[in-house]
DNA sequence: TCGGTGCGATGATGTAGATCAAAGCAGGGA
DNA sequence: TCCCTGCTTTGATCTACATCATCGCACCGA
């Protein structure tokens, strides 16, 4: 599994101290260190690059690294025996992925688009992380948060209407954009209709008659290039919790 | 919202260093912790009892405080406006519950059965964790474990049928017994059908009849005071993975 | 002992969303 | 340029589960 293709050349996050050039440093794990730290971790890390739709690592694979999304769109997902597939969460830049503290990975990580990821071995992360309580505190801030999002998704997936779910859908990707500091509309979608389906609990034909609703109804537009337009911000509010 | 009863007097527990002594110790958060640090926590605790279907705290309120359940099982929900309900975990002896990076609760808990708990005053314990790197790291093992099962109940609740729903649940059961030492079989079913029907994504009537078609075809037998008899446990985990 | 109350089981019927089918439609390679 | 391929949309039908309704049955307090 897992077929990551080296990047043949250093790219110009591989200078002396990359790390501390880092444009996206304030919204990642990274934002927690100082500058002496900063450079331990640049000694360890690697920069990745993947196509789309490729596997970055498989569910039961050795958890042997763990990454950071510098670009791009990743998508993680369970799989029963029979296909069915459920994505539980959409990564994108600032985003980090593939901590445990099991040896294996729980889920398989696949690109959505073309990604740029920061690749750290994780023995060397978990002795940064005995270093450095403050890289260990930003950690658990960042599985709370991640704790938190999970229990709205089981929300959303146990109890509300194909409706709903489109519409937090959209709502949470416009928040997520808004809190990178980006414009949070119009809001682009990089992923397949399929892999909507599979993070809302749904099926491809649902979720696009639900869009066809909403835009119908006026609440939001289609655009070129994948965006939606968040026409009526207040009806998809509604709609999100039920109303 | 909250109301808590205080116990009245000091229980076995509340000795010079009750936590010591405690006898659950090994399957909480305080397995992390020396004999010294210890008595800190047992300084900061505050032992507490609720009869069933009592409110631990509500959704929003403010999270002063974490807590250790020392006894009995504790359900977390979340609610929609017009009332609909995710249960998003039970909580048994041992498990620990309330602690986010946020100001306030992001879910509600309620005692299933009569509950003892260990209440921590937030403040004190993130006192406590800068100063014991290792109650940290404990307690970051502990939310990537909620964070996993968290992804195994998406997959149930997003792709699962309702057959797959209870035996999942089930078989949830009897590990989470066996993984603290308890026999695994029978297992007590503590919780009533609509809590089950709202941490399945179903209704009680559904998780009736489910009931009742694994015990027709003897796969579960149910025994007197709400005791469930996995008589075929391949049969169950063949249907909990969609066999 | 007897209602009363609330949970659980069972039956009849309804429906949201799945499934099955087919037709647009856009990008990409020769 | 034109086909090919894969995604999206739309339509017709089906079904797992919800909803609505009723009944049994423990438990409990008077």
């Amino acid at each position: 599994m897992a077929p990551i293709s080296i990047a043949p050349k250093p790219s110009s996050l591989d200078a002396a101290n990359p790390c501390s050039a880092c444009p996206i440093r304030e919204l990642t794990v990274c934002a927690a260190l100082e500058e002496t730290e900063l450079s331990r971790m640049a000694d360890i890390v690697r920069s990745r690059h993947l196509d789309a739709h490729k596997t970055v690592f498989g569910e039961g694979d050795e958890a042997n690294s763990v990454y950071n999304v510098t670009s791009g769109t990743v998508k993680l997902y369970k799989l029963l025996p029979d296909g069915r597939r459920q994505i539980t969460g959409f990564l994108f830049t600032g985003d980090f992925l593939g901590l445990s503290m099991l040896d294996r990975y729980a889920y398989s990580a696949e690109s959505v688009t073309p990604v740029s990821l920061c690749q750290f071995p994780r023995r060397q992360i978990e002795l940064l992380l005995e270093e450095f309580p403050k890289l260990q505190q930003r950690l658990f801030t960042m599985a709370s948060n991640e704790l938190e999002a999970a229990q709205d998704q089981m929300l959303l997936l146990g109890r509300k209407t194909a409706k709903e779910k489109v519409a937090s859908f959209l709502l949470g990707l416009s928040r997520r954009l808004a809190r990178r500091g980006q414009k949070d509309n119009p809001v682009p979608i990089p992923m397949s209709r399929s892999d909507i389906a599979d993070y809302l609990g749904l099926t491809t034909e649902t979720v696009s008659r639900t869009f066809t609703a909403l835009k119908s109804k006026q609440v939001i537009r289609l655009l070129e290039g994948n965006k939606v337009d968040l026409v009526d911000r207040d009806v998809l509010l509604d709609l999100a919790e039920g109303g």
